[in-house]
DNA sequence: TTATTCTTGTGTTTGTAATCACATAAGCTG
DNA sequence: CAGCTTATGTGATTACAAACACAAGAATAA
């Protein structure tokens, strides 16, 4: 329990807040570590709390009766998550695991629905990532829509394709091969003869945890079908 | 160009408006027909209205560029669309079609805007129905993830049911084969196929417009794989 | 009514990614 | 360092839905 309110103040969430407010929240709050693997938020529970990321990654997953895991999404270092439950107050419909260790805070759901009914800059930032999560949903469909897995991969690439400080098309931490197989729709045998077609193509380049993009050109082309390899 | 003040008291979104407020927003509104198959809000365009539906039935599709089209979702009498990119203010993601003949009503985006800015209940509207849209990304992301078109397609079947009033389980003006098939990554031949499987079994039926579902207990066996037809 | 467009039904062929089954490599941990 | 676990690499087989090509039925328009 409680919380540094020089953590909080982190978040673009808390930033206007007044400091008394920010710890009064702190009190309530909790700073959690998670380790790699970790379940860090439960499917069909209903929130208890709203998490913000500090470092690691997440990535939400939907784990159906059959066992088989669908990929929803990232989420990366100050992003939320749980937002939706927490908002609508129903169920949460994925499982949240740390893809690796993770640090975050949890404010309680009570807590978060207070400051949403009384601070309009509150609200309006938990809504516009609302919008966001939304936008995201829709590409990661039609990126679902695509027919050969091929394309689905580098198109997928090019979602996670940050340009870097020094102006390179980069992956940080890439995901492994299954993480990004549960967000297309694919085994993870096939992403990785696709990264290994990549890789004889220069096209992608590994580098110890984080992957180079050094032709997001070619990525384009293939995921747009105008070529296949 | 003006709508009737009655009208648009059937919304929901403006129940709680006063009747001066009212009248205003019918003076920039603009009622709309549109024929089967009309294209009512076009992709990549930054939105100028929010759509609300009357009667008919639309469909958020994507069409990507390969000429492939992925289908998004569906709208109702009664629900509202276009609202994300009215609230983002980024261009629309996808492109929205009348799948019946259809009667709505548009409404600026700027007028939009201003309410939501002023009137909290009518920002609350719209943030819930963001959260719902979210929700049903989610679910038919995860319908997605089944590796069979059988069951992706008694997945969907169980989506668009509804309990009549007269508690029979069907689906009302049932979409064609070809627009269940675009929202499940599936071709229109394999949901004919399947339809014929099921229709034998006993488990649908189709009677003109509507589709009575005799049984979805046995949809759902099929869904969650613990049954192969 | 007939004509025309949409929708549904059905067979055959073919490509291709899932599946299975290991091998190897890379990261951790004690 | 060894010993373990997790991640990646690779071949062989097989199932199965896409694709293609029509036929037939329904619905809508003329």
């Amino acid at each position: 329990m409680a919380v540094e309110p020089l953590l909080l103040k982190q978040f673009d969430l808390f930033k206007l807040l007044p400091n008394n407010v920010i710890a009064q929240l702190g009190q309530f709050s909790q700073l959690v570590e998670a380790p790699k693997r970790k379940v860090v938020m439960e499917k069909n529970q209903l929130a208890h709390s709203l998490g913000l990321l500090l470092d690691g990654r997440l990535q939400g997953v939907d784990m159906t009766l059959d066992g088989r895991e669908a990929g929803l999404y990232f989420v990366e270092p100050n992003d939320f998550f749980g937002e939706l439950a927490v908002i609508d107050q129903l169920p949460t419909h994925e499982t949240v695991i740390a893809l690796l260790p993770s640090r975050f805070v949890i404010v309680p759901a009570k807590i978060i629905l207070q400051l949403v009914n009384e601070v309009p800059q509150v609200a309006a930032i938990i809504n516009a990532r609302l919008a966001r999560r939304l936008r995201e949903a829709l590409v990661q469909r039609t990126l679902l829509s695509m027919s050969s897995p091929l394309q689905r991969v580098c198109a997928q690439l090019i979602q996670l394709t940050i340009q870097t400080p020094s102006g390179e098309q980069s992956i940080a931490f890439a995901p492994t091969h299954q993480e990004i197989a549960i967000m297309i729709n694919v085994t993870r045998e096939t992403v990785t003869r696709v990264f290994q077609k990549l890789q004889n193509n220069g096209v992608i380049i590994r580098q110890g945890n984080s992957l180079q993009v050094l032709n997001i050109q070619h990525l384009n082309l293939i995921a747009s079908g105008e070529q296949t390899e």
